[in-house]
DNA sequence: AACTTTCAAACTGTCGACACTCGACAGTCG
DNA sequence: CGACTGTCGAGTGTCGACAGTTTGAAAGTT
């Protein structure tokens, strides 16, 4: 790495591999590559002024979080989604929080209901004045909030793999949230389902909640199709 | 293996990257390798007669499977499992079972049927005539038709995942079946359920042999974890 | 004897190079 | 005119090497 003489850059010394893993994944929800397209190393490799075997290893994680894919000898491609794999996205999501919250209403403490309270204060303040960017994460935090406080570690490692798909999807359509109060104020329902401690209200709530976001985020994409 | 037009099988290149990786997978199975060890990259690159490079990528696949940890500039390490990582995986795989069975009862064709009921045959040969792992194997690829007939090609990668890291502790364990028969036999109220198409028999049926499954590993586990 | 310092071996992160493979394009032959 | 073959460029798979870091032990100090 040519190191810059300005005193900043050296900080980043660690690790290579996530630094470009960050920028590729940046490109990629910026939109920069089309979905289907080559991405060949020795080019990118140049583009970030490394060698191949950082831009490699960093492809590799890409492609286990579901942004690429490869095929031997013939290197990494971007990711295609169609509605039917956003689908099963979406299920097995559902599957994941669905069992989230059934634990969570069990065992649900006042410091993770003041957590969780803060987090939708956070999205309504996004709401208004954040970008489109930030209101998905502050959304996807929220949901993720969910299954950290469920207990379950290894469900938050799934969720997060698939986090990674979603938001690449979401932003791949482009505008999700036409407005993003509603969509903040769309989490209270689950919020209140909650503090009544009953697994089945939770679940229902999760459903409906979880339900409008597929169904909303599957007509989008089924638009973009079509086209 | 896939076969071209001519029914010659194709010829895979096989990379080398994927020989290692099941090189070591097998030798982690084994138990050739403690939990917590440090593999050395360079160690192991001599042990195969190969350069660093492919060994760097098998063993980034088997951190992403679970089985191997990393650590910057420090290497990679054999995966420790603890008891409650082990509950959560078996919890995990509850959801994601249910999650199968339940959008299985919905839809279940006679060729589904027959396929099950195949392996449950497969299953109750091994239990005679086969080893430890071959009854682990069709044990699992039972559990994996489920994942697979419930449509959703996303939970049968997660479940994939999952199986890695069950396989992985299992073993880890030593013996698992003492009654391999009747491990087999545990298996067909489940189909039986099934047949009946009613979704919440399906989900009792499974809550009752997945439970038990991992009332009995979690024991063997924490008896082994006491020493 | 316990504790710190020094130092060398081992190891990882990264690099540039080379061989082999794949796909495209043009040329050849029926 | 169409199908097959040979060639060429681009790109991946793999290798050996170097630099900086970590580790563990020897050496030195109180």
């Amino acid at each position: 790495m040519t190191t810059t003489t300005s005193g900043f850059a050296t900080i980043q010394q660690r690790d290579l591999v996530n630094q470009i893993a960050d920028m590729l994944t940046e490109a990629l929800l910026k939109g920069d590559f089309a979905p289907g397209v080559h991405l060949a190393e020795a080019q990118l490799a140049r583009d970030f002024g490394v060698s191949r075997a950082p831009v490699r290893e960093a492809a590799r994680l890409l492609e286990s979080r579901g942004m690429l894919v490869s095929q031997p000898r013939r290197g990494f491609f971007v990711r295609t989604f169609n509605a039917a794999e956003l689908d099963d996205v979406y299920d097995l999501r559902l599957c994941l929080e669905r069992h989230a919250v059934r634990l969570l209403a069990g065992k649900l403490t006042a410091e993770m209901e003041a957590a969780l309270d803060a987090q939708l204060e956070t999205m309504r303040r996004v709401a208004n004045d954040g970008t489109a960017l930030q209101q998905i994460e502050e959304d996807v935090a929220f949901h993720r909030m969910l299954c950290q406080f469920s207990g379950n570690q290894r469900l938050v490692r799934v969720f997060d793999e698939l986090c990674h798909e979603m938001r690449f999807c979401i932003l791949l359509i482009g505008q999700l949230y036409d407005d993003p109060a509603q969509v903040a104020e769309s989490h209270q329902p689950v919020m209140d389902a909650l503090r009544t401690r009953d697994a089945n209200a939770c679940e229902a709530a999760l459903d409906y909640h979880i339900g409008i976001a597929q169904q909303r985020v599957g007509e989008m994409f089924r638009e973009r199709e079509g086209q």
